[in-house]
DNA sequence: CCCCTATAGTTATCATGATAACTAACGGAG
DNA sequence: CTCCGTTAGTTATCATGATAACTATAGGGG
């Protein structure tokens, strides 16, 4: 997301909220800030990814596999269920993993239309590879900063 | 902007975050609230503004004109200094608001390159039918009340 | 006047999100 | 066992963001 440099000013809020949202100009102001400086942090995330080969949504397929304390695999729906983004996508994005060599991939023995999905070894190294700067990130960059 | 629909746990990231942020598990969770809940909005807000045949853009680059108190039209770069988006995203989007008649062009007299823009009267209609829905959304969807 | 750098904006290409419509496999009712 | 609705996942297409490389105009120094 892009965004308005310069939020509108509370009077100018006012000015076009009008009776609309009469006297909420100041919780108006905080929504915009606060959508303004997550993006900004969403996107310095993105570029992060972007210049080491990855996206936010690769790591976070990856994680919520790693996350899950008693399985080593699951499957495309689990994962769909876990990150809220669309279907279609997700199945490119675990393809491209896939190809990449980062996730394996099992069939199911009932169900042949489950597909069963691990962390390949390479998987994990690229996972722990981007944590460290992930967690600075959210932590001591100046998006986080103003975002807190 | 897709996000984890279960955030990571405080343990988890604790966890992952090991040396890196050690003690910060309060505040990444946090920031990453922060971000699925702005994601979240913005979503929202997108989709308003399909429906709606526009886009977040397209109701910016119309605020931004109409919101300068003494000029009734701005230069592209001056758009551009306003809005924080890539100027061939920009230069496509306001190409198709002329298209659509939301916007008129006027050449600069003395300078070839520049290209002033104004609000057409349909441009003023559009911009002033999504202000009382934009604001509401912005003040009492569950998407704005989750943010704040 | 001509060249050179800077400024204004566009074109080409790609990345990553969405929805609609599809294929394939499953599993219960008759 | 076949039909039919459901579930799992994919394909096709589009929207909207980005960067790199481009064209065109301006304007100053020689």
């Amino acid at each position: 997301m892009f965004f308005l440099k310069d939020l509108p000013t509370r009077n100018m809020i006012e000015r076009y909220a009008g009776r609309h949202a009469a006297g909420r100009g100041g919780d108006i102001d905080r929504t915009l800030t606060l959508m303004r400086d997550a993006s900004r942090l969403i996107r310095r995330l993105d570029s992060f990814f972007a210049a080491n080969d990855f996206s936010q949504l690769k790591f976070m397929i990856l994680m919520v596999i790693d996350r899950e304390p008693e399985r080593s695999a699951l499957t495309f729906s689990e994962i769909a269920f876990r990150i809220d983004v669309s279907r279609p996508v997700l199945s490119r994005t675990v393809s491209a993993l896939i190809d990449a060599g980062l996730l394996s991939e099992k069939a199911d023995k009932a169900d042949g239309r489950v597909r069963h999905l691990s962390i390949s070894p390479q998987g994990m190294t690229k996972l722990e590879s981007l944590w460290p700067d992930y967690f600075e990130l959210l932590t001591n960059s100046p998006e986080a900063e103003a975002l807190n």
